[in-house]
DNA sequence: GTATGAACACACTGTTCATAA
DNA sequence: TTATGAACAGTGTGTTCATAC
């Protein structure tokens, strides 16, 4: 019943990742897809990484898949460049547990890292 | 000047995970890859992770082509198993820096899972 | 130029196979 | 069996190309 696992036993895959930021960003207002990878760059730069954007569209066409999200095809009034394909929830239930399980994810890394830490730097 | 990068920007690959553990237990006393194996398996298993004996043999050889590490085939008295690789700190110095390059990279990766629980978890 | 997507290519790593004692 | 290693295979992800405004 397992679907494709998200975690190999080491730290957590960054399509994971976005994932889980994905559904957070669109949990509070219908975004797409280049919206969120600005977003995203921007928050991580500090941090030495940039998600590229073919990994933010390969992580919603998981979601649409998994049936969590829905996908629409919009003409924006606002914005001069035609067609956006804007997302939102379809499954609430599905959308958590999923969040959950990759909470998991990022607790077990967090301990592995800080296990790393100590065990070598101490 | 840059050999491989360690690093792609996201979090820490196993590869360096690993030669990050290898280098400390070498320091310690002179251990052999199975041995250096079991004892990660070990301390990993709780955490669900659980290193592959062919990542340890690239770690290793890794570090020897990065020329921190030398190794010596030994027929070992105690164990009843035949030749086993002996590996020993050539370069210190080196040791030191790359040890220095993965703590960076721990930190930082720290730092992201500990941002993704609070952005997507509070 | 912005936005979405697919194709391609390579890097990483798990599984299997080979060899030796 | 223990130990080391290489070969093979699948997956994840970065880079490039394609299409439409």
């Amino acid at each position: 019943m397992t679907k494709k696992r998200e975690s190999t036993g080491f730290l957590i895959k960054q399509r994971a990742f976005l994932k889980l930021y994905i559904l957070t960003s669109i949990e509070k207002e219908r975004w797409y897809g280049m919206q969120i990878l600005d977003e995203l760059k921007a928050a991580f730069r500090p941090f030495g990484y940039e998600p590229q954007h073919s990994e933010i569209y390969r992580a919603l066409h998981d979601l649409l898949e998994d049936g969590i999200l829905t996908r629409k095809k919009i003409i924006e009034e606002g914005s001069r460049y035609k067609e956006v394909a804007v997302y939102s929830v379809k499954n609430k239930d599905e959308a958590k547990a999923y969040k959950k399980l990759v909470k998991a994810d990022l607790d077990r890394g967090e301990q592995l890292l800080r296990k790393a830490l100590k065990d070598n730097f101490s």
